[in-house]
DNA sequence: TAAAAACCATGTAGTGGCTATAGGGTCAAG
DNA sequence: CTTGACCCTATAGCCACTACATGGTTTTTA
């Protein structure tokens, strides 16, 4: 299988791929002789398994950490669900912190009702000197 | 003032000063006879703005805008209204993706219980294959 | 007064996770 | 024999900084 293929299999970029080689998250493939890469089976396993991972908003070096507690299938897999636990924890945490920078955006655009003058806009003062501290 | 002072005033970075006046978000002060940057009030509340804007989560381009709204005082502020509610239903769009990741996270969580070997892990499996289908 | 510390300047590269572009080589079909 | 589809490498761009290299200036201290 060719990059071409196995990118439209994967739904995902040929840049991609030739990239997670790069990084070595994905093992170079063997070559033709003309110089093109072909890959296996095995390859596009591990190519939807970084996508998954990277859909669960897991960073490449998570991954890679990841990747290499498979390689080690004897080994317990306490290490696998801290850094699964880490990663919740991390998600809950922009969570929070995304709802705090709601309420405060959203108090903000209370200041002004749409009708003034950039002049008297309550939401440039707000943003100008702050009446209300904020954070 | 100099660059430092300015700094130290705003809770920045001197570099990040300088990185605001390559990007046009502030503009270029005077310079002493040594080419040393001499701010004053003016800056140092375009600063603040810049500051207060980005703890709002908001883009360097937003806040150029923000900025061009404020140099015409007797134009209307519908436009400063209609900026912070795109912002906001961004903000709100992303609580709501991370919500669902956190599920997603959970739920692939509760599939390994913390004592098998990598090979056995729920986690590492649900991450390979996916009987279940995400997102 | 001289050395040391603290400050300032520019320019460049690195972060993460790609994506895009430039400038080629290879291969099969019409 | 040309067109088009595919492949290759290398490099730059995105965002908002941050850090480093290298060198000049000012201020403080011995």
């Amino acid at each position: 299988m060719r990059i071409g293929q196995l990118a439209q299999q994967a739904g995902v970029d040929i840049q991609t791929i030739r990239f997670y080689e790069r990084q070595g998250l994905l093992p170079p493939p063997n070559r033709e002789d003309n110089g093109y890469r072909t890959y296996k089976a095995d390859h596009a396993d591990k190519l939807l398994f970084i996508r998954r991972c990277r859909s669960f908003g897991m960073s490449l070096e998570e991954i890679c950490v990841l990747h290499s507690y498979q390689e080690q299938p004897q080994q317990p897999c306490v290490a696998v669900n801290e850094l699964l636990d880490r990663h919740i924890a991390q998600v809950r945490a922009q969570i929070a912190s995304l709802h705090a920078l709601e309420n405060q955006l959203v108090t903000l655009r209370g200041c002004c009702d749409n009708e003034r003058q950039s002049l008297d806009c309550g939401i440039l003062s707000g943003l100008l000197g702050g009446d209300k501290p904020l954070s």
